[in-house]
Order: C-alpha cells, then structure tokens, then sequence
RNA sequence: GGGAAGAUGGCUGAGCGGUCAAAAGCAACAGACUGUAAAUCUGUCGACAUAUGUCUACGUAGGUUCAAAUCCUGCUCUUCCCA
C-alpha cells in the first residue's frame, strides 16, 4: 500500500486511526478544511495548521482551468504553491459534473466543461486526465474520476450512472502511478439505494484502492436518510482502509457518520458559513449579522479556545460583518474551522476512550435544542 | 428683483390620469449555506388585521374628473441662472 493506515481503536463502530503520507500522518477520525482554489479561503495556511487540521482539499477541475496544473507542478507542487507542507487530498472535478450541471456534457469516456471563468473555452476531464492532473499537483491522495448524482433519481439513473462512475473507477487506478506516501481512492456510488450501494462497494473492493469514499450523499436529502445508507454501506467497505464521506457536513452529521464507522471528511461548510455570518458554537449555531449580538462583548462561543475567541467579541465581528469588512468573514471562518477541529479532537478522545455512544448521545441532546 | 427647474415611502430615485401601497438601488430585519461558479443567495420591508382585507399616503390648501403621485390654481420650501 502506498500510503498506510492503522486503527488503533474502536469503540462501537467508530474507528481512531492514523494515517501515513508522504507529507505527514493524519489523526482520524479527520475534518479536512476545503481549499478549493489552492486555498482554505480566508485563513492563512498557518492557522488552517493551528487550528489542527493535518490534511486540506484541492480541487482538480478549478486548479487545472486557473493556474492550470502544469504550471502548479512547474512551480514545484501545490504544497510549496500555496505553502502547505502537510498532506493533500484533491477532489476529481466529480463533484462538478453535478454543481456545474448547465455547462457540462457527459460521455462514457467523460465530461465536457464549458469554463465557468471565462464561459468559452471547453476542457475536457477523463478518468485518466483528472489522475494525471491531480498527479501534477502532488496530491497524497487523489480521488477517482465519478459521477456525483442529485437528488432525487430514479434507481434505473443511479444503477446506469454508479457503474459508469465504477467503469471510470478502473480506469482511475490504472491510469494512477503508485509512489510511496501517495495513494487513491475509489469513490462508492448508488444514490439512496441499497443494493446499487453494495454492488459498487463490492466492485471497489475488488479494484482495490488504499481508502473508499462514499459520494452522493448530503446533497438535499434528510440526515436520516443518509445515516440509513451509511448504515448498510459502511460495513461493505474494506474494514482496514480508510472510510471518507465527501462533502460531509454539520457537526451532527460528523457525529453521526463517525458512529457509524466513517474517518474522514471534508465540507466548505465551516468556511462558507464563516464567509456569511454562520458561526458553529457548542449545541449549534449562530448568526452573527442579528442585531442582538450589537452590543454583546461575549466571544463568538465562550467556551471555545481558539484566537478568535480569545481575542474578539461578538459586537466586533458583528461591527464587521456589517461594515463588510473583510477581517470579519476571516475571523468568523478561522473561529469555524477550529471549532471543527475541536470536534474531531473530542471524537477521537471519546473513541480513545472506548465511549463513543455516551459521547454522541450526550452531543445530539445538546444540539440545537 | 427677474427667470428656470423641482418637492415621491428611513435615504437615493423611477413613475407623469386608472393595471400604484407606488420600479430599482441602498439601509433595516430575518432566513439559507454540506466532495465551493458563493466576501453569496432568498424573504420581509406605510399602519393595522397579516390568506383574499381595511385605513392613511407621493410638500400644502383647494379644484377638474367616474378615477389624480400623475392635470389646473394659490401657498410654502429647495436648487440653478440673470441682475
């Protein structure tokens, strides 16, 4: 294997493990903080690393159409590009093919783009392409190339489109060059239904790939539902690789697909939500554009530690916000990404300690409400 | 002193006889945000009931008309030009 993971716990289904790369180990269970374009927007790199996070996202579709990722390996890799030394995970530009559904066409070879920056220009993205590409920016991890579905679909669209996704799946790793420190992914598929999601766990597994996603999911449905389909297609993943939920999500959600066996995760979530006014405090959320928080001198959460909170009051975030000043979306962002990392660290101490049930029961009381 | 233009909802500013409680932007208030086309988007925004409703409103006092923010007259104020 190219990169390595050990468990060293587990407590219910919930696992505590590390994982290796060739720019660092990765405590899980992990959050990974989106840096789309070669950047977790508005943190330097160095507080995205204070806050605790061991390994970011890039993203293949944006960085190739801007820098373009030969420019980005010219220039060293995408670490030293954005001043990042440890590990990266790059999504595929699948994720695309659902977000930038107006201007894409799809093929069993792949996806044609029109470019969202400059609407002419058309690129073209193949399993093989989007390898190659996350291969030039020095990705530890790189994802295979699939098909994100919306939702809802018919289980006729899901099937046609999983075993596609699983087709380019193949192709993925083959077309992947193995270096030590580095791996891939395969990514299950099969929308909300059972069997389509135990046909394409079954299908990665004998692929073989050094950690198993699960996409499609959060994309509209009902946190039940999702923790139902997770319920059945966990277990029919490879036990000792790494479980990763793309694109997941609230801390509830977190909480709740840890339990059932997933490590790793990543959501614009905690950045977005920082851009906007959303702040992520114990039990919920906030929004720091209400008026109440004029005058409040209390930090964005009195219990959180992070330098946010240690050094600004909710009345100043607020000021800011309001004024559209940019500070204010950088504070309340770097103040979301630690509160994250916050709770991954007490994920992992609750796993360590053999109480993870206790721990999430007593988290979902709490939870707004 | 003479002439010209104008006064619209918290602000800027459209409307120039009925489809006007009155465009649009801003401000205000609230909501959303899940592998980032997002420093974005959505809703409310005269009052009271808050679904269809009623009332008070476009400087002010009158007038014309079935009907006026829109037309006419007086007044008040503002800006500009000439003395």
């Amino acid at each position: 294997m190219s990169i390595k993971f050990s468990i060293s716990h587990t407590s219910g289904r919930a696992r505590r493990g590390v994982i290796s790369t060739a720019h660092g180990e990765i405590q899980t269970p992990a959050f990974m903080p989106v840096g789309t374009a070669a950047t977790v927007k508005g943190l330097h790199t160095s507080e995205v690393r204070e806050a605790g996070a061991d390994i970011i996202l890039g993203n293949t579709y944006h960085l190739m159409l801007r820098p373009t990722a030969e420019l980005i390996a010219h220039l060293g890799g995408l670490h030293k590009f954005m001043n990042w030394s440890g590990p990266i995970l790059t999504d595929s530009g699948g994720f695309q093919v659902m977000s930038l559904a107006g201007l894409r066409k799809i093929t069993e070879d792949g996806v044609k783009f029109t470019s969202h920056i400059d609407g002419g220009e058309h690129h073209m993205l193949t399993p093989e392409r989007s390898v190659e590409i996350q291969h030039l920016l020095d990705s530890n991890i790189t994802m295979c190339f699939d098909e994100c579905l919306g939702w809802p679909v018919s289980e006729a669209d899901a099937a046609k489109s999983m075993r596609m996704s699983m087709r380019w799946a193949q192709r993925s790793k083959d077309a992947f060059v193995n270096r030590d420190g580095y791996g891939i992914f395969g990514i299950n598929q099969g929308s909300m239904y059972k069997d389509l999601r135990l046909e394409s766990a079954a299908t990665l597994a004998e692929i073989g790939f050094d950690g198993y996603a699960i996409g499609g999911l959060a994309i509209g449905e009902a946190q039940d539902v999702m923790f139902e389909v997770l319920d059945y297609t966990v277990p029919a993943l490879p036990f000792e690789a790494p479980h990763y939920l793309m694109g997941v999500g609230t801390p509830a959600d977190i909480v709740g697909a840890v339990a059932r066996g997933i490590d790793m995760f990543d959501c614009v979530m905690p950045t977005r939500s920082g851009r906007t006014g959303q702040g992520f405090v114990r039990g919920g959320t906030i929004n720091i554009n209400n008026s109440k928080f004029k005058e409040d001198d209390a930090p964005i959460d009195p219990t959180c530690g992070c330098p946010v909170c240690r050094q600004y009051s909710r009345a100043y975030i607020h000021h800011l916000f309001n004024a559209k000043e940019m500070l204010g979306a950088m504070l309340l962002s770097q103040h979301n990404i630690w509160h994250y990392q916050d709770l991954m660290r007490e994920i992992r101490a609750a796993i360590e300690a053999g109480e993870y049930d206790s721990f999430a029961e007593k988290f979902f009381k709490e939870w707004e409400g």
